[in-house]
DNA sequence: TTTAGTGCAAAAACTTTGCAATTTA
DNA sequence: TAAATTGCAAAGTTTTTGCACTAAA
């Protein structure tokens, strides 16, 4: 978490509340949640913020997203590893990341986000 | 498209015009598209009706969903493929699928989406 | 003829924005 | 102290829902 709010600050960001709790509640949640969820996480900090923070981590691709179900899950971007999630009860699995894209022709930069959903032992019988 | 309209036929589900409409502006459009930009193309569908034929595809994992800039795009499942996305202008162009998660130890009918941002040729400079 | 599916209009949910007040560097 | 950022409230988007009507099997 440092590194990333040194990189912003690098960037010429200023380290504030918002963006500090907002990059706990990713920290120390293990997969992927919500918007509105973090929000629910901290109350104190306003519900815009929250928004502002997060578009702020995409746009520097500190951070990926999902779709699962309808819901925009954001998860921090270290890699290398993704999810599984579970379509029905939610519950998820790290995946290790083996895959890397540097060898495009006409793209720079490129970042990939791999979603893998389906369904666990429990929600399959 | 018919294997998908006899495929939800199978299922019990009726072979309509907002489902063939969609499917249609689906089949055609060679890239990711958003609902609301689906609903431009057939205004003779109602909105609802095309959310309500997403959630359906999205449903039977008979789309994939990406995010890009904050919006929701839709592109059919016809594996295997993906595509690598300018964050900037929105240029695409098509990756071939290497990949197959078949492997799980507790997951069973995993699906993935991959999804590829970056910088085109023209936008980095 | 029955049941699923539609359109419409309204509601709900989600996200962004303008601006005065606050906080960071 | 200047500039960036916040909270709040309001506006804008996107998506879902209830229900009477319509169309598919």
């Amino acid at each position: 978490m440092k590194d990333i709010l040194e990189q912003l600050k690098q960037q010429g960001y200023k380290l504030t509340k918002p963006r500090e709790k907002v990059l706990e509640v990713l920290m120390h949640n293990h997969f992927a949640i919500s918007a509105q969820d973090i929000h629910q996480k901290i109350k104190i900090i306003d519900k815009a913020s929250v928004y502002r923070v997060l578009n702020l981590l995409e746009e520097f691709g500190l951070v990926n997203i999902e779709n699962v179900n309808n819901e925009k899950l954001y998860c921090l971007a270290r890699d290398p590893h993704h999810h599984v999630i579970c379509k029905k009860c939610g519950y998820s699995e790290e995946v290790a990341c083996t895959y890397s894209f540097d060898d495009f022709k006409n793209f720079i930069n490129v970042q990939h986000q791999l979603t893998l959903t389906g369904l666990c032992k429990k929600c399959s019988n």
